[in-house]
RNA sequence: GGGCGCGUAGCUCAGCUGGUCAGAGCACCUCGCUUACACCGAGGGGGUCGCCCGUUCGAGUCGGGCCGCGCCCACCA
């Protein structure tokens, strides 16, 4: 078994096996979205289940006789390069510093951050970064290359791609511009949302929730006016440091208890901000007082009420996340009390969220308007699922791809979409049914495809941001930082009259949603394309649907109006032991290489396949040690079956052999169908049940024939045996394409990856010989089997060996079973070092064994 | 709060349209170095199929209701 994955991985690159063949019809070629890892992320062994997933079905139906389109992309686009390439070099971005061309990096890259580990970062230029961003991902790249080829992973090599690539930025770029001219991208000032650390705008998609400790403030808010009689009004919030951007309370429309508030005006404690109760029907009257105060941005209900409820915006919050500063009494910012506003201020400016809120309690305790204590609870906050504090809420500049208006169509393209398993698709709707605003696809970040857009600078400095120079076709892809627009001089650059770049890079999925149009080269290489797209399959992991299958879709929705593939097959992640997720900051993290080199990588994929499509599945060491036990078992009864062969007969003349032959049809036949309905799991298990059956049984009753028997009976045995060996070898090749390779290359020309997928029908038609009685043959063989197990139960229970000779064996059964064993006694005889058979009708199955009084 | 999935031997799981379905592998125990295989082979013990109703001649298998676990989503003030 050692060995076997350098040898053959270098044959098969050598013969191209995997190649594709740029000459296929449409309907020939299958053509796989392969999921382009995350490169800067850590190898995980999760990377080995989901793609062995996909190689299984790629290589099934290649030896269905179709040409397998199965690229390989690397996702080295974004933030998790940027974050990686920081810590690695000990450098941070800074846009304003000019490109350096001798800049060497603090950290020697050969020694990782160990050399200095508590230096400053030093500020480059983003072209700088950009170089080092690529310098490591190649780097990386090249380790994902050796484990997919270790992995064996029958991808076409010549065909490799990088979300970051001229290639995907042209193509990126261009879709882009397609969207801006039809008026499905749009850039618009707005609330969006943020990672204060990262700076950045994120989507809705990037979000995830964490339980966070916090409070809940009961506040006080006065009547505005001079009215002494007319209620107060109290609020419950957790976050009251942003009392000072409140823009309006509301209420449910039908609640009585704020009836007399509704209409009238109060004013927010401390400041003295005049805003308005008013009421809407997304108002929980349960909880809390019944009255929300909308802050100008809490959370994305603040967003929707704002809009909803044309309020104004009183914004406190800067992208750093820190409070910033705010002129009292300027208009927005009225004060009934202009000096206390200030004074009340002075002591949240310049604060974290955090430290703004402690300071705002202590005031709002001194000032009397925090009603009783506050309540410490638990609640879900979200964060950038990559980010280190809260997401927050900032107006900013950003472009979006409009997705909202499409929603009922990708509902209806959800449905057209095969889902494997099917009930996938239900996580797909509640995404499309919950989405809350567009997509927002810039990112204030500089690892990303830049958008490829200019603005003029009019005569008084000022950036024109609603007339966007657009970059020609033949410009693409352009870097709008460096890059000159046509009409412009590189002189003019941030100058009156001149032009800006557009600072922004897109979001990775903006990329990445666009994989199919990459790996098949649209607009770049038409042919090609239109033989495979729309592709025939997406697999994926179940936790981007929301991200990449939902954006791949709507992409492919809005471009060409289809589908991007017909089926999406999901995979399940990848648990440790004890049932929890796999992560690098749990500790239980399994690097593949070395369960590859520990376990052998047909190993690691029968573990793999024994997950079901859609399952989470426990990491499991024994199962691998399984899958070797059965490619171990493949070679030695390859060995067995093909040493020392008597001639081969043209028929099957024996009816042990036509049975089993039968019931292989029937295995392949199960096999095949399970395969075309990615149900590889089964099809594995299908084979691998009747397989050790196989061995266990039928070799153990042929083999005294085939050594000892008559010609023509053994010429029989051989036939049998060169037809199943070369259908277990084809059917086991998906799962275990390095010892399949290997026993097919004793005795077959070729590669085992590029014959043909067994047939059921021809196998059975073997079966049925000139004088074949199928049903009497195939209880033949089940009651062989049923009796030697009887006789070695009788040689295990006497604690004699296998090989003990029996002088008489008497087997009762019933008159049909029995007339069937008479068709295979000479071989059963064999089998059981059987001196003398004497058959007994009877009810059910018993056997009577002497032993021979032989020397022992 | 809504949705989805799962709960079958100690462990990991098969059981497709209801009637040899109570199974497999691992683990455990016993035996056996038999000319494919000791990186092995043969045999064995072990479960009221989460719980309760119902449909049916008959239910792990269908319907309803609970309980537990996991995941996804949510307008979490």
């Amino acid at each position: 078994m050692d060995g076997l994955e350098q040898k053959w991985s270098a044959a098969w690159e050598r013969d191209g096996t995997y190649r594709f063949d740029r000459e296929a019809p449409r309907e020939r070629v299958f053509a796989i979205d392969t999921p382009p890892p995350t490169i800067s992320g850590s190898l995980h062994v999760g990377h080995v289940f989901s793609f062995t997933h996909t190689d299984l079905i790629a290589r099934y139906r290649r030896m269905r006789g179709i040409d397998v389109f199965y690229p390989m992309g690397w996702d080295d686009n974004g933030l998790p390069t940027e974050r990686r390439v920081q810590n690695h070099f000990g450098v941070r971005c800074d846009p304003s510093i000019p490109y350096d061309p001798d800049f060497t990096p603090p950290y020697d890259p050969d020694f990782t951050a160990l050399a200095r580990p508590s230096a400053e970062p030093v500020a480059v230029s983003r072209p700088n970064f950009v170089a080092l961003c690529l310098q490591l991902t190649d780097s990386d790249e090249k380790v994902f290359e050796e484990l997919w080829r270790t992995l064996g992973l029958s991808v076409d090599w010549s065909m490799t791609y990088t979300t970051i690539g001229p290639l995907a930025q042209r193509i990126s770029q261009r879709a882009f511009l397609g969207l801006l001219a039809r008026g499905q991208a749009y850039q618009l000032e707005a609330p969006t949302l943020w990672d204060v650390d990262f700076q950045t705008a994120v989507a809705q998609a990037e979000l995830e929730d964490r339980e966070r400790p916090g409070a809940m403030h009961r506040v006080r808010f006065a009547p505005a006016g001079d009215g002494i009689s007319r209620p107060e009004a109290l609020i419950e919030t957790t976050r009251p440091e942003l009392i000072a951007a409140c823009v309006a309370l509301v209420a449910h429309p039908d609640d009585e208890r704020q009836r007399e508030l509704v209409g009238r005006e109060v004013l927010t404690p401390l400041f003295g901000t005049r805003v308005p109760v008013l009421t809407h029907p997304l108002v929980d009257r349960e909880k809390g007082t019944g009255l929300v105060m909308v802050c100008t941005f809490g959370d994305l209900t603040d967003v929707l009420w704002w809009r909803e409820l044309g309020l104004p915006v009183r914004s406190v919050l800067g992208p750093d996340g820190r409070l910033v500063d705010v002129a009292w009494g300027s208009p927005g910012w009225e004060s009934a009390d202009v000096g206390r506003a200030r004074s009340a201020y002075r002591e949240l400016r310049g604060r974290t969220v955090n430290q703004a809120r402690r300071s705002m309690v202590e005031l709002l305790q001194q000032s009397g308007d925090l009603v009783g204590e506050p309540q410490p609870l638990t609640h879900a906050v979200k964060f950038f699922e990559k980010g280190e504090r809260p997401v927050e809420i900032v107006t900013s500049r950003q472009w979006f791809i409009r997705t909202v208006e499409h929603s009922g169509a990708l509902i209806a393209r959800g449905r057209e979409l095969n889902w494997h398993p099917p009930y996938m698709r239900a996580r797909f709707e509640d995404w499309v049914n919950g989405l809350s605003g567009d997509w927002c696809i810039s990112r204030q970040r500089f690892f990303g495809v830049p958008f490829p857009v200019w603005y003029p600078v009019d005569e008084r400095g000022a950036i024109r941001y609603e007339q966007p120079i657009i970059a020609h076709d033949e410009q693409l892809p352009v870097d709008p930082s460096t890059d000159v627009p046509h009409e412009y001089e590189a002189s003019q650059r941030g100058e009156p009259g001149g032009f800006v770049g557009d600072p922004d890079v897109m979001d990775t999925w903006a990329t990445s949603s666009l994989t199919p149009q990459v790996a098949g080269q649209a607009g770049e290489d038409d042919d090609l394309f239109a033989r495979v797209f729309p592709m025939d399959l997406r697999p994926q992991a179940h936790d981007i649907i929301r991200t990449w299958l939902f954006t791949t879709i709507l992409r492919s929705h809005i471009e060409y109006d289809s589908l991007p593939w017909r089926n999406a097959a999901i995979s399940g992640w990848v648990l440790d032991p004890d049932r929890k997720k796999m992560s690098k900051s749990r500790g239980n993290v399994v690097t593949p290489m070395h369960l590859l080199s520990e376990h052998g990588a047909d190993a690691a994929r029968y573990w793999a396949a024994r997950g079901r499509p859609g399952t989470d599945t426990a990491f499991d060491a024994q199962q691998m040690k399984v899958g070797r036990r059965l490619a171990v078992k493949l070679l030695n009864a390859s060995k067995f079956a093909l040493s020392d062969l008597p001639p081969q007969g043209e028929a099957l003349t024996h009816p042990l052999d036509r049975a089993m032959i039968a019931r292989l049809a029937a295995v392949v036949a199960d096999a095949t169908h399970s395969f075309e309905h990615y149900d590889y799991t089964r099809a594995l298990e299908r084979t691998e049940e009747y397989f050790w059956w196989y061995c266990d049984y039928y070799l153990e009753l042929v083999k005294g024939r085939r050594y000892d028997a008559a010609p023509q009976a053994a010429a029989s045995v051989s036939r049998a045996l060169a037809l199943s060996l070369s259908a277990f070898q084809r059917l086991f090749a998906p799962f275990l394409p390095f010892v399949t390779e290997e026993v097919w290359s004793w005795w077959q020309e070729g590669s085992v990856h590029r014959a043909r997928w067994p047939d059921a029908g021809e196998l059975a038609s073997h079966a049925h010989g000139p004088d074949g009685d199928l049903p009497g043959e195939e209880l033949a063989l089940a009651v062989a089997a049923d009796v030697l197990r009887e006789v070695r139960k009788a040689k295990s229970d006497a604690r004699r060996p296998m090989r003990a000779a029996l002088a008489r064996v008497v087997v009762t059964d019933t008159a049909k079973r029995l007339r069937a064993l008479r068709l295979v006694s000479d071989d059963v005889v064999r089998a059981g070092a059987i001196e003398q058979l004497e058959l007994l009708d009877g009810e059910e199955l018993s056997v009577q064994v002497e032993f021979a009084e032989d020397a022992e």
